[in-house]
DNA sequence: AGTGCGGCCTGTCCGC
DNA sequence: TGCGGACAGGCCGCAC
């Protein structure tokens, strides 16, 4: 489900219940996650203090003064602030206590999601290492991408979700910023110019930032940290709209599978 | 080295 | 109403 908005409008519903308290308590319902969690993280979580909640790409890391918990959603999870003793439900596989009375739930149904320990700086982490650019950050550039794609023969919507190349542009949003950019995501990397390379960085930020700013895009089961809704779904261009007029030039949006990933476009306004 | 695919899981939806 | 199959927002790890 959390795409990189949703994981952001996350870190920011959570990120102010958590910084400055002490973590009590770890409860583990169910440890198999995409990789087991740790025995260690268990040790030695409780005791520990929150100073800051970060993201790096849809990783959300929540450091402590004695080492940083990696945190990923996967595809169905989601984290709750509660009350602290609110009944467990089905998939709710792990409560961190905190000093106070509160509790941060993660609830994961697919379990592709993961929580991971570590105590070196977590940039580091074998699976942080190798990231491209936050995609809302400087580094980001139309000439870098350009430069990356020299040589690449993957349909750009396969490169700019390429989390080496650049992180955060999941499937809707690559979509949408290809239908906004006027790219076909089909295109070879390898074949697409500078100056049109610069136009789609200038959309893969809009249309993030604006998710964000929309707190997310609710599909089926993604609700923020409070349990509310994401509203970005109104604002969905093509994502989702097999056989509805192109809201550009009315010809009927295309779905086919790109990467094993459905792909939403306009073959009108896309080349 | 770059590319494509299988696999991890459960839930939902659609057609029969 | 039940059942099988396809599909779902991610991403690692492997074979070619």
């Amino acid at each position: 489900m959390p795409e990189l908005p949703e994981v952001e409008t996350t870190r920011r519903g959570i990120a102010p219940h958590l910084c400055g308290r002490t973590v009590t308590g770890i409860v583990i319902r169910e440890r198999r996650l995409r990789w087991p969690i740790s025995p260690e993280l268990e040790h030695a979580l409780p005791g520990g203090v929150i100073t800051t909640v970060q993201r790096r790409a849809k990783y959300l890391l929540i450091a402590t003064d004695r080492g940083t918990a990696i945190l990923h959603l996967g595809m169905s999870g989601s984290l709750r602030v509660l009350q602290t003793g609110t009944p467990a439900r089905k998939h709710d596989h792990v409560d961190i206590a905190l000093a106070g009375g509160t509790c941060l739930r993660l609830t994961d149904p697919r379990r592709f999601g993961a929580l991971l320990w570590t105590e070196e700086p977590p940039e580091t982490h074998m699976l942080l290492r190798d990231l491209g650019p936050e995609p809302l950050g400087e580094a980001l550039t139309g000439d870098y991408l350009y430069a990356a794609s020299r040589g690449r023969r993957v349909p750009v919507k396969s490169f700019i979700m390429d989390g080496r190349v650049v992180v955060g542009v999941g499937n809707i949003y690559a979509s949408e910023a290809l239908f906004m950019a006027g790219i076909s995501p089909k295109r070879a990397s390898s074949r697409i110019s500078r100056d049109r390379y610069r136009v789609l960085v200038a959309t893969i930020r809009e249309v993030l930032e604006q998710a964000i700013k929309e707190g997310g895009t609710t599909l089926r089961d993604y609700f923020g940290s409070q349990g509310e809704a994401g509203y970005f779904r109104q604002f969905l261009r093509v994502y989702g709209r097999t056989a509805m007029p192109c809201l550009q030039c009315g010809i009927p949006i295309r779905v086919r599978r790109i990467g094993q990933r459905s792909t939403f476009y306009c073959p009108g306004c896309q080349r």
